[in-house]
Parts: structure tokens; C-alpha cells; sequence
DNA sequence: CTTATCTACAACCAGATGGTTGTAGATAGG
DNA sequence: CCTATCTACAACCATCTGGTTGTAGATAAG
């Protein structure tokens, strides 16, 4: 299993996270992590807190991290746990491409070693 | 750009839906399209009628389609809205590495025309 | 036909979510 | 020092979400 061990709530808040449009927005502009939160909250037709929020649940799901740079705060992209969700899909694929033949396999593999 | 006019309800709705546990364990469940509603049903703690909402959200959401036999409704993974979020991610990860590359080669091509 | 099973859907409820305003702490600049 | 800016966070509110129960239609089985 490629993507193992991260429990549900970690997921749940991955994939909620990249659920809004302003939050995948807020994604796209902080790749390069040269952007302070009000910076971006200028782009958005929502109050300061709003944006704040939004910021603070991509950071909670460390979709994003944030550096102090004097009195702002710079917004910084993950790019591993973009990835991460990506592997979760790919997992998905897996499953359903194998799960009948996997277990046929284990079941063999009990009595006849590998198969092939 | 790789997922061009995806507006953002349906964009919201696929990453809202996989935001789940239930859900995410469905998906996994129903690659073959073996299990009707209330086979899947019994796999969970909650009542009927919730595991057929969250089919309904995934159904929605094109992650799964269902198809009548006789009286039940069988349910099946459709892998390829599964790779459509998994192209999202990849384009925010475009997006973060090729960001300013990009916008001083548009504004290059503006003159010069296409390179290479 | 009668009954049991599978599905669909409405109504309802508690808690989460996405927005607001307001207050307050830190830091930069005049 | 004083003021403006950036951030943090609490309180509040409307709507959405994930669950419940109950009712009803269709199909399979006896």
C-alpha cells in the first residue's frame, strides 16, 4: 500500500480543503510563498477573517505553511501534500483494478507460493 | 491547460465527495459494480437511507453510476472522474512550477511568436 | 394475490462550515 | 512616542451536511 497509515480525519480535511473554490484559488496564487495573507485577501470579495480562515484550514491540512517575514505572514504552497492526495487517488485505481485478482492470489499464494 | 472548463460546483462536489470516510470506503467497495445500494448498506453503521444519500452524493459527483438488475441497484466506480481530480492536482503542481516561467513567455510568444 | 425486499424521497435535527463584525497584540514607519 | 498595518481570534449567524425516521412505489418470491 503506497499511501498507508493517514487516518481518515487527515484525509477528510485534505480533500475538504481543495472543496472550495476560494481555498483552491488561494492554492494556485502561493506556489512560489511570495504572498503575505493580506495580500491575498485583496484578491477575494470577502472580509480579512474570511480569507484568514481559509488560509488557516489549507495550513491545518499543511496544504500550505506559513513564514513570518516582519509583521506579515508569507503563504507558502506544499507541494508533498498536494501529492499526497494524488496517491490516495492513484490507490483508489489500484483497488479497483486488482481487488478480485488480489485475492485470488493470496489465496493461492497459501498453498502454491507465487503464481506466473 | 490539461482540465480546461470544469466549473467550480462540479470541482467542489468531486473533492467534497471523496471529503468523506464513508464515502472514500464506498468508492474502494464498488470498483466492479457488484454491489447493489443495500449490500453496500449493511457494511456500515448508520441506516439505509444514509448509505443511499452518500451514493446519491457520489453518483452526483460522477464518481459512481448505477445501473438497475431486477429490483436493486448496482453500483460502479467510474475511474474516469477519479482521474479528472487527479489531473487537478497535477495542474496546481504546473501552476506552482511554472508560474512566472509562464507569464514572461506569453508575453515573449506576443511578439515573437510561437518557440521552438 | 400477498408478502418481503430493494429503492426513492420527504421531513426533521444536531453539528460543521463559511461568512460577518469587533477587539486586541505586534511590528514598521514618521 | 504615536499611528498605521498586519495578524489573531472570539462571537455571532445562515446555510450546508450527515445522520435519523417514516412513507411509498416496484419488483421478486411464495
Amino acid at each position: 500500500m503506497v499511501v498507508d497509515r493517514l487516518i481518515d480525519e487527515t484525509v477528510d480535511g485534505l480533500f475538504r480543503s481543495l472543496a472550495d473554490p476560494t481555498r483552491r484559488d488561494i492554492l494556485r496564487r502561493c506556489g512560489r510563498g511570495q504572498l503575505s495573507v493580506s495580500q491575498l485577501a485583496v484578491c477575494y470579495p470577502m472580509s480579512f477573517a474570511a480569507v484568514q480562515k481559509h488560509v488557516a484550514v489549507l495550513e491545518k491540512a499543511e496544504l500550505v505553511t506559513k513564514e513570518r517575514k516582519g509583521r506579515e505572514q508569507l503563504v507558502r504552497g506544499k507541494v508533498e501534500t498536494i501529492r499526497t492526495a494524488g496517491r490516495l487517488l492513484e490507490e483508489l485505481e489500484v483497488v479497483w483494478r486488482g481487488r478480485i485478482d488480489r485475492i485470488e492470489q493470496i489465496l493461492g499464494d497459501e498453498k502454491r507460493g507465487s503464481r506466473k
